[in-house]
DNA sequence: CTTGCGATCGCCT
DNA sequence: GGCGATCGCAAGC
């Protein structure tokens, strides 16, 4: 079973659905004639209109948060702290502001560009992509990317299926990391992380 | 215009 | 475990 691109039918469900499906699959991201590819092993569902810890609680749309109303596969990312980007991949229909956050990954391909990418001398592998924002290092991802399609070929940064290994993936769930202030949806669990995987963030 | 703060990370103790 | 970095964003005046 060879790898190919998910078309954007993959994104029109259920978020929840979404995050889960996501986890070993593979992010590809195509820089200087390079190619950069690893395998999501963490992500969260956010909700949207119903959902505290989502930007677009309450159908919120600003011109940070608009790139959450358009159609499953388009592209979100936000800056942090004033420092770090944060990705997310819009889902659900058109209208809903869901997305889901990805948190972590495994390095596979392009990890000598990677290691360029992250400003620290990275010796454990892991440490490249366990989070949020050094996965958007290592990949060197930021706003310019907002409003880009994941499913188009064109892209610099798509999203491929994995070989039917992912048959034998067994996906944990836990509450979302870091949304205190979420009050009620803070406990959910739409946190998904493949199973034994060391590397999910910390 | 002003202000308070965050879906993180790395360094410090 | 704690904390500071650093600035875009959104809310409030």
């Amino acid at each position: 079973m060879k790898t190919m691109i998910l078309n954007k039918k993959f994104y029109r469900h259920k978020t929840l659905r979404v995050a889960k499906n996501l986890i070993g699959k593979y992010l590809v991201r195509e820089i200087d004639g390079k190619k950069l590819r690893v395998k999501i092993v963490e992500t969260e569902a956010y909700l949207g209109k119903s959902d505290k810890a989502s930007h677009a609680f309450k159908n919120k749309r600003t011109d940070r948060t608009k790139y959450l109303y358009r159609c499953g596969g388009t592209v979100y990312i936000y800056l942090i702290y004033g420092i770090y980007y944060c990705l997310n991949i819009v889902t659900s229909s058109v209208y809903k502001p869901h997305s889901v956050f990805i948190r972590a990954a495994e390095p596979i391909e392009g990890i000598k560009e990677m290691k360029q990418f992250r400003k620290k001398n990275i010796n454990d592998l892991k440490e490249l992509t366990n989070g949020p924002s050094k996965l958007c290092q290592s990949l060197k991802l930021d706003k310019t990317f907002n409003g880009k399609k994941v499913y188009n070929p064109d892209s610099e940064l798509v999203i491929m299926s994995s070989e039917n290994v992912e048959k034998n993936y067994k996906i944990n769930k836990s509450p979302r990391i870091n949304i205190d202030y979420a009050r009620e949806d803070k406990d959910k669990k739409w946190r998904f992380y493949l199973s034994n995987s060391e590397f999910c963030s910390n």
